[in-house]
DNA sequence: ATAAAGTTTGACTTATTTTGACCTTTGAAG
DNA sequence: CTTCAAAGGTCAAAATAAGTCAAACTTTAT
């Protein structure tokens, strides 16, 4: 412990907002550490992670900044579940839909939000090689919930 | 937020009146803001472009003018035309959320359905070899326009 | 003791905005 | 007509800011 990452990982954590939001300028805060600039992805790669509840976003140019924020996890455990356990690396088409049957019934996605997402994660719109449909079908389901998540917490 | 062009940007899209039409003078917004004149051609060229359903008019010398509109449209036939011909085979992030910005503003789809498919197209959710990444995009986005398409037409 | 895992560093890349020098169009005055 | 000042347009360089990736280093488990 007390590595420099460690210590950046704590005050992103204290420098969110209310909203779960922070956002921070690469070059202010590697320099706020002395460190160089690429140390400060270094974090967010292996902390503010997509398992671990965070969204990352950025921005570079003029006014450029990387935005971190973390999804309400408590609130609704079934779809934390999803992101956490359930959905993993892997999703086929056929549980994909399954997963959303629930969704739907539970009223977390309407009948329409469902067919997006439907559409956006079945086979015909990943058309690609075979064995990565899959791993990718999971990644965009998984990113899909974070935003819904955190929209929830809103 | 701490660019002068995101500022510009909202100041125009302010100014716009019921008609959705605004007329401004390339100097004297330049020296409101205390920046150059070409600043100001900057702003509507990288945000008020026609994948968000804007046009540009303008005129020279003496009591010249920079307008900008945004384009009334026919639901129907701008979806078709983004899955036949706008979107094409390759698609980057920006530009699809260039595009998104236009289908909530014409309310077809929700602020929520935005932020899924936002999700869904994502830089990070198409987690790939980079140069499939756009293409990949394009077809996923196509797929979900067809299917809103469709679920119109019932 | 050593292999694996995690961290630090820096060279190089890409994206976006800001600035300024120079160009073109337009309308009004002579 | 010709001239000229008032606008706006263009384009590329400079500035700003983040991303990538692999090599070097450190820590942790076996």
């Amino acid at each position: 412990m007390a590595n420099i990452s460690d210590i950046i990982e704590q005050f992103i954590l204290k420098s969110l907002g209310d909203d779960g939001v922070v956002e921070i300028s690469r070059n202010d805060l590697a320099s706020f550490f002395s460190c160089v600039p690429s140390q400060i992805n270094y974090v967010p790669e292996t902390r503010f992670t997509m398992d671990r509840g965070f969204i990352k976003e950025s921005r570079r140019g003029g006014g450029g900044y990387i935005r971190i924020s973390k999804v309400p996890i408590n609130e609704d455990t079934y779809v934390n579940s999803l992101i956490m356990e359930s959905i993993g690396d892997e999703l086929t088409e056929k549980r994909a839909n399954q997963i959303l049957d629930k969704l739907e019934d539970e009223q977390i996605l309407s009948k329409r939000e469902r067919l997006i997402v439907s559409a956006g994660l079945s086979d015909v719109a990943l058309q690609m090689p075979f064995s990565f449909k899959d791993k990718l079908r999971a990644n965009i389901f998984k990113n899909i919930l974070m935003y819904i998540l955190r929209e929830k917490g809103e």
